[in-house]
DNA sequence: CCTCTTTACTACCGCTCGTAGTATCGGGAT
DNA sequence: ATCCCGATACTACGAGCGGTAGTAAAGAGG
């Protein structure tokens, strides 16, 4: 699952996780390649294979599992949209200094909603609390 | 300027940004073509109008602008690395909802690093600071 | 006017993605 | 045991993009 493979996921690629991740949040995972289909159907009608091979390939690049179950393979995501997205905001700020970072992040605050804001303040007070533990365990 | 257009830049077109960006800093913009291929001369030697067809996708991308000097033309940097950057991060979360969203900041914090938990509260004492008055300016 | 540099236009190849057909295979029903 | 149905594997193809560059044209300087 190379980082690069995972920004640049195609339209198609795209919606297909994006349905394998909410089924996952329904317990409806793991999920058939017809499940899916069906999923998609509403707003996207394709063929059957269309959705098989959209899904293989998102096997190929390790974002999905499977599992044979009977005939069939059953599918569930390697990784959450929220982990993900995480990882690339990370990438965002690989290979700047620190003051291109602290930039950075100063753009990203600027157009953050206060909902956000407010979240963020939450979550970076619980990962303060929790930092001695991780530098620790980093050595 | 298509947000979709701006994660999905090659890996030459991304080195040849990096490259006006740093001149941009070294106060060596706007730069020229013929200036680009000799700094990327060193570590990728392409032909001159390889670099120029490059340096003219990115401005057909909206990435680059470009001034008439003499017979020839100087691009500078529409928008700044960090900014960029910043705009990427919050295309991460964009289509989540609330709680996704703060598990997504949650996972970012999760990885970062000790330097930038300071620099981000630093950065978002300022925003919140500020943020009165850009509720106030949004309505 | 000739030459040198720069630009504009065009091209080509390899890869990715959306889309799907065909061939094959395995189970269940008869 | 056989036939059929649904699932999978394999193959394909066209559009678009990105890396790479050649050639033709245009303009400035000698």
């Amino acid at each position: 699952m190379t980082r690069s493979a995972l920004n640049r996921l195609g339209e198609l690629e795209r919606a297909v996780m994006d349905e394998v991740w909410q089924a996952n949040g329904e317990d409806a995972c793991p999920i058939s390649v017809r499940q899916v289909q069906g999923r998609l159907g509403d707003a996207r009608p394709l063929a059957y294979t269309t959705v098989m091979t959209v899904m293989t390939r998102l096997l190929d690049k390790g974002l999905l599992t499977r599992t044979k179950h009977g005939r069939a393979f059953l599918y569930a995501p390697v990784t959450t949209r929220e982990l993900l997205s995480a990882t690339t905001m990370h990438d965002q700020l690989q290979g700047m200094d620190r003051v291109e970072r602290r930039a950075a992040l100063t753009h990203f605050l600027d157009h953050a909603s206060a909902e956000d804001l407010r979240d963020l303040r939450e979550a970076l007070d619980e990962a303060e609390r929790q930092l001695p533990g991780r530098l620790a365990r980093l050595g």
